[in-house]
DNA sequence: ATCGTTTGAGACAAGCTTGTTTCATTCGAG
DNA sequence: CTCGAATGAAACAAGCTTGTCTCAAACGAT
């Protein structure tokens, strides 16, 4: 068996995903492989962390990315900007799923200056956005962008949680983060 | 200095909700007494977090019964509906200031069979609420009241996120908790 | 088949946390 | 003031986690 780096890595995100607080050799047992051989791909707990939060932000900023918010933002039509709002509550979907327990585990970015600086960077990107999508009339201007992007936090801490506990199904993830998100739980 | 077992509690929480990893020793210190008061009060740390679980689940309790849910059901008039989702808003954020913690803590809950149902009561008032708003029109009826109830508490965490950043103000969360939940951020 | 590499199992030390106990000190009610 | 109760400091054992190391076995390319 030839465990890779990054399927380690990845077994390593779904033990904690289900269980945040699993020891080094839970996880090297998820991983199928030795608590030896887990220290050789990764000297120390942090290191992994360290690794994890990397992927985590490298997923995010690939996010961000695949929303296309830059050129939404050249663009700066309510259009492309909305386009923009749907493509975002799509790709989230897929990192909250995959990173889930990233989302309420600040420790892991507190550690480590670099990655936290890469967080900052994200919700500037995110913040820069909303508050272009604010200008052109596509969100709501009495709202803070800082708090936008709490909340759109805060929904994906709420979706994982659904999702977690089978109260969500998968295929309306997406529908009801979009809603919520845009037009809230209020009837107009 | 004569500190009682809910002062010790009270120091608990605010500890826990700024280090949540935080030792029985660290928490002792923090409540200003040694680790042997501490365990005198509190046998275990097992024991503590029921306590700090069940001061939580019943600070809940309370914010249901001071927003007057089952009245306004009763009632069931969007009036006073409206003013319920206002006074649920409203009490919410002064329990997410002191059981901030909790929220993200599940571990918490899931030690202990009759906090879980606790809490689990306590959701399915909510939701029975959030019904009860639809039927009337207040809130829209294409969400499912147990998402709703997923986001509402999702927005708390990112509320609590934000608070705990300095990015909201004490003085604005309110606002904006009742608006992004009954309007979310698009623009009408 | 062979040789170098990788792996697993286990032992090990070190550190931290928890929970208990002891004992001297302090507090507070009477 | 006096005496019982509560407290703090310290030591202690036990358990868990982390990180290191060793060695034999399995693997894989040649």
């Amino acid at each position: 068996m030839v465990a890779s780096r990054e399927q380690i890595a990845r077994a390593a995100i779904r033990r904690l995903n289900a269980d945040p607080a699993a020891s080094m050799a839970e996880i090297a047992e998820s991983a199928g492989v030795s608590r030896a051989t887990l220290h050789r791909n990764f000297a120390s707990r942090e290191a992994l962390m360290a690794h994890l939060g990397r992927m985590s932000t490298e997923s995010w900023t690939q996010v961000l990315d695949d929303a296309g918010l830059a050129e939404a933002v050249a663009d700066g039509s309510p259009e492309a900007l909305r386009a923009a709002i749907d493509r975002l509550c799509h790709h989230n979907i897929r990192d909250v799923e995959e990173f889930g327990f990233v989302l309420t585990e600040h420790v892991v970015f507190e550690q480590d200056d670099e990655l936290a600086q890469v967080v900052e960077r994200c919700q500037t990107r995110e913040q820069e956005f909303y508050a272009a999508a604010q200008k052109a009339g596509v969100l709501r201007a009495d709202l803070p962008p800082v708090w936008i992007g709490h909340m759109s936090y805060g929904l994906l801490v709420g979706l994982r949680e659904a999702l977690r506990r089978g109260d969500v199904a998968v295929r309306d993830a997406e529908r009801l983060l979009r809603e919520s998100f845009l037009r809230g739980c209020g009837a107009s």
